[in-house]
DNA sequence: TTCCCTTTGGTGACCAAGTCACCAACGCCT
DNA sequence: AGGCGTTGGTGACTTGGTCACCAAAGGGAA
């Protein structure tokens, strides 16, 4: 209690103070180590998390033992589409896997439904994340079926690119993120070398154009 | 109330008497012709529909004007994922349309509401529906990364087929539920018709061998 | 019926992207 | 220094998507 991390949710800044109560009582501050398996398939997810700090990546593992990049959860947002699971007691498809250090709200089931049940500002804080879950995979799906690869990749490069304008991530991760091959990745990253845009180092990439991935990214308008 | 179309959905027959009361007073049934636009991005969808009959396709239309299909929403099941934005009050990035003449309850978003705050069967009802569908969203974007086309067509076909072995759609529209482009699927049939698979004419395909369909298919473990 | 027009399907050339089989360079460990 | 796992690069090939056509089938309207 010592801080209030219900500021962190916008969402959940209305609640009522006997709702607010029960929430902060029926939860509690958990920490995960980088590379920890928040959830995975064929085992029922039991907590809802909030994330507080770090982000969680999302992804389906296919039974060719390959990896689709689905989503990632950032500091603020919610691991909402496991809360269906949780609830209809089915298993998750899909893997969850913090990326840095996670600090999160867990909210077991049990308090999960009957904050739904109770509180009208609850569910729509719930139901707003799985709309825009839900829009995300439609977009995802959009892309990847109409978007050219390059563009693709300019545009995860600038989202993933910290301020110092470098992304830490080897071509083998770019790639399972978009749902290709490396070598496609090593090709087109050449590619962007030639025009200026990135300098490579082994392990990262340092863009120095923003400014033509930007425009290649406009000039075919990609979504995020 | 002549019937009770309540038993046409599994997960309502278990509802309390005061709630399937309310549930019952608080909708209404309604039809649609074969083609009507059920719900449509920047219009807020404010009923859920439970189909009775028919069935409805939900796709993507994307800024360039093409269309992805998403999935297929069948008697006994409902269009739930409209509900994130019912409650979020956020618009839906998806179109619904009516493939065929469509029987349906619909559920006001107010009587949505109620039913989730007072009923937990209704809301693992409405759970065990989002579950199905992320799911299913989850295996497509998997399936169009990763599964050949000639596989992914020959399941479309088994799917679609009625019992006389006919899928009574043009190859264009067999393209936009690929996601892919025309050509690739006459290509693609026609060598389904070389292998002695299938009869085609116009705006309809004969399977003459589901056989080895279903082997082309059972050889690269496809999920639906 | 004939003509016209739309819908549907077929084709070849070309480009984008995924696959396969390698190899080279780097970093790290002993 | 030697050995090894990780990372990235490359060429040849296949699959799939795009483009620009054309031809055949059906459906009115005159």
């Amino acid at each position: 209690m010592e801080e209030p991390w219900i500021k962190t949710f916008k969402g959940l800044g209305s609640l009522p103070d006997d709702v607010r109560a029960e929430l902060e009582a029926g939860s509690q501050i958990v920490s995960v180590p980088a590379g920890t398996q928040v959830f995975a398939p064929g085992q029922s997810a039991d907590n809802l998390l909030l994330l507080l700090e770090g982000t969680v990546r999302v992804q389906q593992r296919s039974e060719t033992g390959r990896e689709v990049f689905l989503y990632r959860v950032h500091a603020g947002e919610s691991c909402v589409l496991t809360t269906a699971c949780m609830l209809a007691f089915e298993d998750y498809s899909a893997d969850g896997i913090a990326e840095t250090n996670v600090t999160a709200v867990a909210i077991p089931r049990k308090t999960f439904d009957d904050l739904v049940a109770k509180s009208s500002v609850f569910r729509e804080f719930v139901f707003t994340a799985y709309s825009r879950r839900i829009t995300d995979l439609f977009t995802l799906v959009d892309d990847i079926v109409f978007q050219r690869m390059d563009v693709r990749l300019a545009a995860r490069l600038l989202e993933l690119a910290g301020a110092d304008d470098v992304v830490r991530a080897t071509h083998a991760v770019l790639a399972t993120e978009l749902g290709t091959a490396r070598e496609v990745i090593s090709r087109t990253l050449s590619e962007f070398h030639r025009r200026g845009w990135v300098e490579q180092a082994r392990g990262e990439v340092r863009l120095t154009g923003r400014g033509g991935l930007e425009r290649l990214v406009k000039s075919s308008g990609v979504h995020a």
